[in-house]
DNA sequence: CTAATAGTGTCTATTAGACAGTATGTT
DNA sequence: AACATACTGTCTAATAGACACTATTAG
């Protein structure tokens, strides 16, 4: 016969927590940043590119293979605080903008055993960029990311090596409008990453247009001439000067400095306004 | 000194997974419909509330409160399919529209053990409410939400007991934007489930605006007039007729059918048109 | 007839898109 | 001077907000 509890610390006294089967968390953090080009013409500004944080695997499973910054979650660790630790030992970085992006928990994800991981998604100003990084850990551009008939295909260089991975759009019946991904071509990028990848440049892209999370990747000053690279290169398209600068003019102010001795006219340097 | 695997399959047979403390994984659902109440007057339509699932917990920990349904993840079963076994169990349905909303992790949201959480947010037609429910299952209204100075105030009814519970908006500092919710009052939902409330609700609030997710509440078959009605209830606004026609104009195809005997005009029936 | 909702026409205000122009520092 | 970007003015197109009006049924 089961046993009658009065009150909920009594409960807990008896409570055997080991009556159901356990499994590990992990967290996996997408770092986002915005990386510079020169072009070589002392006129003409750097081309800009989005580039993501990788380490390489130097341990079974997926050994060689490229993978997002990660770790376990520590038994008496805060989720949350577990992205900002790892976080820390990848990059030196504190006080970093992070997000939670999706929690993936197939059986098979990971070859080791049953992992359940919550993936995050990190923005960096790209001042801050090459500072203190890990040995194992490496940036890459993102060259370019093609979308036709519902096939994504990416393309990720970071000086010597070429990574390309596609992914599918496949629409799930049952939501009206809602799609997942599904790998179709990979073989340099371990786990479930690349979607991880996708999702997050997703998540960004929409999330440029309603919040300000930008200014988490642009430095303290900077120009609307930069500020608009940023914007193009996360959304993947060019825009229009002036409407540009009539969506982003109340959310910042101008300030008396000018950036100079670039070959061309200055631009007055811009803050982030606060609203 | 560490042995030397040369093959993922070699490293795979030795790997022993209880070298990290592990921990266990539950799902929540926040489930939402839209249910009518009668005004009284034949000529009145119904007046329509957004409508939550809760369930009593009849165990420690917080016995005697109401919590959204859920369970633990198997641990041979994926992640996204826990939802869909729980849906079943409480409400007997199946092919429902499902959304993975956060996962929350503190170290000790749960009295008992360490417990991470992924909570789902599920969309119901309101006519197929209160059919086949789990007998400790119960709906109730949203009778109320109102914010006044970050202070998010809640009232919900199922016919005989209110829950009222108050929530803080808390900006966090390197976000730009992003808030958190913090309880400030609440003395009958168990564990931190009025967050998971709160930001379904939030949830489908903006995405009411950018998908067509609505359609997953709504029957086959029904008029402009229920459509804005359900609008109206998830924005917890009034909304101009002619401007609501113009928006779902593409997303709706009109039947030759007619909605009659409402002690006015009728009006056509509409169905979800798929892009 | 009346109460109540269905459904439409149209005016106005706001916002987005597009283009063309002027401005200015570096080499 | 010429190049490249900075920055602005303005026209047009599209969208959102508001109001007023007509239509149609059950009782």
């Amino acid at each position: 016969m089961e046993k009658v509890y009065n009150s909920e610390e009594e409960f807990l006294k008896d409570y055997d927590s080991s009556i159901y089967e356990k499994l590990s968390m992990t967290v996996d953090i997408l770092i986002l940043s915005v990386s510079s080009e020169e072009t070589g013409n002392y006129r003409k500004t750097d081309k800009k590119k989005m580039s993501i944080l990788l380490v390489k695997r130097d341990d079974y499973p997926f050994k060689g293979k490229w993978c997002l910054p990660g770790g376990f979650v520590k038994i008496d660790e805060d989720l949350e605080d577990a992205p900002i630790r790892i976080l820390k030992r990848e990059t030196n970085l504190d006080n970093i903008y992070l997000e939670q992006l999706y929690t993936f928990g197939s059986v098979h994800r990971d070859p080791r055993m049953r992992i359940i991981s919550s993936s995050y998604m990190a923005l960096i100003d790209k001042n801050r960029l090459n500072e203190n990084l890990n040995e194992n850990a490496c940036w890459f551009d993102i060259v370019s990311i093609n979308e036709k008939d519902d096939i994504i295909d990416v393309i990720l260089n970071n000086g010597y090596e070429n990574i390309n991975f596609s992914i599918k759009k496949v629409l799930k019946e049952k939501t009206t409008d809602r799609y997942k991904f599904v790998e179709v071509k990979n073989d340099k990028i371990a786990f479930d990453h690349t979607i991880v990848i996708l999702s997050g440049l997703e998540r960004l892209k929409n999330k440029i247009e309603y919040t300000d999370v930008v200014f988490n990747m642009m430095p303290e000053l900077f120009t609307l001439g930069e500020l608009q690279q940023v914007y193009e290169v996360i959304l993947n398209k060019k825009l229009l000067d002036p409407a540009f600068r009539r969506i982003i003019s109340n959310k910042v102010v101008k300030t008396n400095k000018l950036k100079t001795g670039e070959g061309h006219r200055p631009s007055y340097l811009f803050k982030y306004k606060h609203n």
